[in-house]
DNA sequence: ACAACATATCAGCGAGGAGTGATATGGTGC
DNA sequence: GCACCATATCACTCCTCGCTGATATGTTGT
């Protein structure tokens, strides 16, 4: 019971964690916020971000498996989407917490994330 | 000028990439959790997420840094407690974007996480 | 069917972070 | 001042992730 409920509370941890981790990544932050203005193809994608074309992929990879975009073939292009406007929230929440924590995230060098 | 754009976009990027990694690791989560519901001293959390003591000092150091938590001397205990409602907030996102992408979350493989 | 473009996959390398164990610092009460 | 508790720091190892380069798959027009 006890044991249930612990795995219930870390399960619901780890998902987050992992899911976190899905924004953690300068490369996936720059695609997803490509997609947040319009839908795009790989090659598009590719060309704003500057990435290369197998980084990009990899992510989106990563990415539709999530859940966090989708994707639908447009003749010989596959074009990409935010999968949910939940997801545009998340980003600006952040943003609105980075006004107030940006500093203190420059300046902190512990586990230094640059 | 299109230098300036350009570094202060992915400078943008950047830091939201380490904001978002300073929530992607399931022990800083569960200390978060934790202080969510109550400020806390060390030990208190120590107890409650079951981390080894030297685990959760260096990462509420890192917290700390960050300015996603703050700490109080109140005798000989420290505590600990949420800088910013906005981290509530951007919890709460996440488990709601989490109702609709869990599935894909723990399907996904590619850049395992767990 | 073939050429050209769009996208996906894979192996391998390099780097950074998380946890541990041992130890140091700092505050408290006797 | 000393024993004790609370917290912080440090060195080290292991593991995982991200990027690259080469290559495979797939789609379209001719």
């Amino acid at each position: 019971m006890v044991q249930i409920v612990d795995d219930r509370k870390s399960a619901t941890i780890e998902r987050r964690a992992k899911l976190f981790r899905g924004f953690a990544d300068p490369s996936r932050l720059a695609i997803l916020g490509a997609l947040c203005n319009e839908p795009l193809a790989v090659h598009e994608i590719v060309e704003r971000t500057e990435l290369s074309q197998p980084n990009v992929s990899n992510h989106l990879r990563c990415l539709l498996d999530c859940g966090l975009v989708a994707s639908d073939r447009d003749g010989r292009f596959i074009r990409y989407r935010i999968s949910s406007p939940r997801i545009t929230v998340l980003l600006s929440d952040v943003d609105s917490l980075l006004d107030v924590v940006s500093e203190g995230v420059d300046a902190c060098n512990n586990y230094r994330g640059e």
